[in-house]
DNA sequence: TTGAAAGCGATACCAT
DNA sequence: ATGGTATCGCTTTCAA
């Protein structure tokens, strides 16, 4: 056969076009990814394994953009992108799973692809949860929420509503129960809730369980309807904590809609700082979580060879007109 | 050897197990993804290749959208999505080509990776631009630019305004020139601007090319630019035609920015009915293109064996509040 | 410098 | 029903 495709630097440029032309005609078409592959026991393919279905991640800003984040280094260092979700996780369809030569799991993966793959011994990165198998990318969710919370609460506010994310198991949008308080748990929702409880309870304020929302998704429908619901309240809430900006700008939406005054009426903040949130109007008060840098380290990370350190992104107050101080 | 994965029927399943947790201690790790695929010539993976870089297609709402849609019907039929991108393309790196069983090309692609996946003689969906070569789905961006702008200029407006996105060859945002009117091309933002310009002819009304906007990238950052050039001229447009709707709602923020009233001063329409355009305020004026449809649809037909047509979606004139009837 | 051959791991097929 | 074996296409190594 001919050495063509492989040593390209020992035959002369002429007789490589011709060869290429000539096997062309005969119906090759270039080198066989698999069989490679299956030879080198590498595919330069990288998989995100993402915890919610491939569809909603897409349509969520924050997965988008640290997806767009790790497009990104991989694109600059020749790798190509397998989007996983272990949602739909099952050993029958896991045969994927050993083509690529890393994983970036996004969020603390449901099923057992996490234990597959761990047992391949390939490399891991764990994205926005913590794992002792494997280095990991995080944000302090806890001092971040705190922090917000703090800023909105430094006038004593009466009335504190919680409009929060995935707190409780329920497809359902509902409002937490006594028992719903205590959960002790390392997600991302419930590090954000102890932040703001941190931060009433700092401030000597405290807050009824019923005005704790829970959403199960981070889209603006379901928010909208929580949205509503906190703001046909009465008395109508000083302060409405939202763990996501998609939820905060639903807020906002829905204010204008009611003929509420953001921040004169009621104060809101976000969590994330999405673009949309960078543009909206009022500006909306929130934390910066750098998902699109948190794409880009994680693959960074995969992808060095020296093994480097967990990190923990810093987060960082934005206060825009949704809730400024007022002084 | 075993057959346990290969025929777990004909075992118990007690003694599937037991083989599956010693071949797992002896270090087997499942089946191997590149060995089945070139034993199979099947790899049930399927490429999305991206007109423009994976990153930039993950922030473009109407990229998205197309994915979301191709995501949820590959889901539902067990492949596996792969992005590519025809940007980043060259022979040297186009090994990964040849592992899909099939391409949906979403947009013209540059290079020639569309050639080399055509000799492959995989099957091949074109997105958004037609081909002999492959089925497509498109839409009819003519006659929808032709519906909105008819709609927007049945007052006979006095000065009319465009913001393009890619009508000519240029990384600056600038307005056309004389010779930049008559290019003839099958491009999107082409065949959106011959509709408008039809819609133009037949109020009687005429456009120079001055008034016309060149933004080479479909972002917020690139279309404030050109909405404050747009809005901060005077006199006034009466119309601002926008050939996406990140371009319109940029101007929506920026006339609310500049105290211009919309629609009273000012009529805006979009093109695309994205979802962020779905919620604002004022309501956009927009065409809806259904793009997750669009995924969907292009998805089943590449799965599908049955040799079916290529596919025009419907435009439908979504009309809101900014550029509403004044009746 | 060029060619020949082994082997990656799963599967399809044929033999038992 | 089960076990053996050739084969997919490439890369690596070894021989000429």
């Amino acid at each position: 056969m001919s050495n063509a495709f492989n040593r390209p630097d020992q035959l002369s440029a002429k007789l490589r076009e011709r060869i290429l032309r000539e096997s062309a005609e005969l119906g090759y078409h270039g080198p066989n990814f698999a069989a490679r592959s299956l030879r080198k026991g590498q595919s330069d393919v990288i998989a995100v394994v993402l915890a919610d279905s491939i569809s909603y991640s897409l349509s969520d800003p924050v997965a988008s953009q640290l997806l767009q984040g790790v497009a990104e280094v991989l694109g600059e260092n020749k790798k190509q992108l397998l989007l996983l979700s272990s949602e739909s996780d099952g050993l029958e369809h896991s045969s994927a799973e050993s083509l690529p030569d890393g994983f970036i799991f996004y969020g603390a993966p449901s099923g057992d692809i996490f234990e597959r793959v761990k047992r391949s011994g390939k490399p891991i990165i764990a994205v926005d949860f913590e794992t002792h198998d494997a280095e990991s990318v995080n944000i302090n969710n806890e001092d971040g929420a705190f922090t917000v919370a703090n800023h909105a609460l430094i006038n004593k506010p009466k009335n504190v509503t919680v409009l929060g994310l995935r707190l409780v198991d329920s497809q359902r949008i509902c409002r937490l129960t006594a028992q719903d308080m205590h959960v002790e748990s390392k997600e991302i929702s419930r590090s954000r809730l102890k932040g703001y409880l941190r931060a009433l309870d700092e401030q000597q304020l405290t807050i009824s369980p019923s005005q704790i929302w829970h959403i199960p998704l981070n889209t603006p429908e379901m928010a909208e309807i929580a949205a509503r619901e906190a703001l046909t309240l009465s008395p109508l809430p000083d302060v409405i904590l939202c763990m996501s900006d998609v939820i905060a700008l639903s807020v906002l939406r829905m204010a204008n809609e009611l003929n509420i005054a953001i921040p004169q009426q009621v104060q809101v903040t976000g969590f994330d700082d999405i673009p949309e949130a960078q543009r909206s109007s009022p500006g909306l008060t929130t934390v910066c979580q750098q998902s699109l840098e948190k794409g880009r380290v994680a693959t960074r990370l995969l992808l060095d060879k020296d093994h480097s350190d967990s990190v923990v992104l810093e987060t960082r107050l934005v206060i825009r007109t949704s809730c400024a101080q007022v002084s």
